[in-house]
DNA sequence: CACCAGGCAAGTA
DNA sequence: TACTTGCATGGT
């Protein structure tokens, strides 16, 4: 990333230190919150995940035997609770079929065999497919999200409706092809974008960073 | 009150 | 292919 991009991964890491993404304690909660962030606040996620924790239901098996309006309901405060029970349970359904509801059998897949089985899924799109694969799997594949999008094109790095292949070519080619780089790198992205790069400002706030 | 948040799918032309 | 719309809570 070396003059390809004035933000580079070792500015933001000096400026804010590690982000210890994803916070989740264990794979299979990193997989559930990748869903339930789709569009939505992280602090909302939690209380949906608090939620499931309380009734001890965060697993593939207990949300597996879970009716969706159930399921729904315990989900409500991530918001658009029908539509993510009927995403989380699809995936459900799909780590059932696919890998017996096993992690460790899941992450013997091949990434990109993988990526595409995902996507085939529906509810799960490129980020949140990528999301489960470097956060949940450790594997080496970059996330765009919103924030990404947005920082790459106020630097005019990226055009606003840029694919979502384009943007991520973009950091793979100019970067080590490593999970925890990878992993880091997206993190700080978003806490830039939190912080500094705002939607309806396209000047930002000052960049800390330069 | 308005606007936004770690998207995605389905419908339309 | 390229728009447009529905989905929904909670924080600022």
């Amino acid at each position: 990333m070396i003059k390809f991009f004035p933000v580079t991964y070792k500015k933001l890491y000096n400026y804010f230190g590690p982000q210890r993404w994803w916070p989740a304690k264990t794979p299979f909660e990193v997989m559930v919150g990748a869903i339930l962030t789709q569009n939505t606040s992280w602090q909302n996620v939690e209380k949906a995940i608090k939620n499931l924790k309380k009734h001890k239901l965060l697993s593939p098996g207990k949300l597996n035997k879970l009716k969706n309006n159930s399921l729904a309901l315990r989900i409500k405060p991530a918001g658009y609770y029908n539509v993510k029970a009927k995403r989380l349970k699809n995936f459900i359904d799909f780590l059932f079929k696919e890998f017996g509801a096993d992690i460790g059998k899941m992450r013997l897949a091949e990434p990109l065999d993988l990526r595409k089985k995902l996507i085939a899924v529906n509810g799960i799109g490129q980020e949140t497919a990528d999301s489960i694969l470097l956060y949940a799997l450790n594997k080496p594949v970059f996330v765009v999200d919103a924030y990404t999008r947005r920082i790459l094109c106020r630097h005019g790095k990226a055009k606003k409706d840029a694919a979502y292949e384009e943007i991520q070519g973009l950091f793979v080619k100019n970067l080590r092809n490593n999970a925890k780089l990878f992993n880091e790198y997206h993190a700080l992205l978003v806490r830039l974008g939190k912080e500094f790069c705002f939607k309806n400002d396209p000047q930002c706030k000052e960049c800390p960073l330069k």
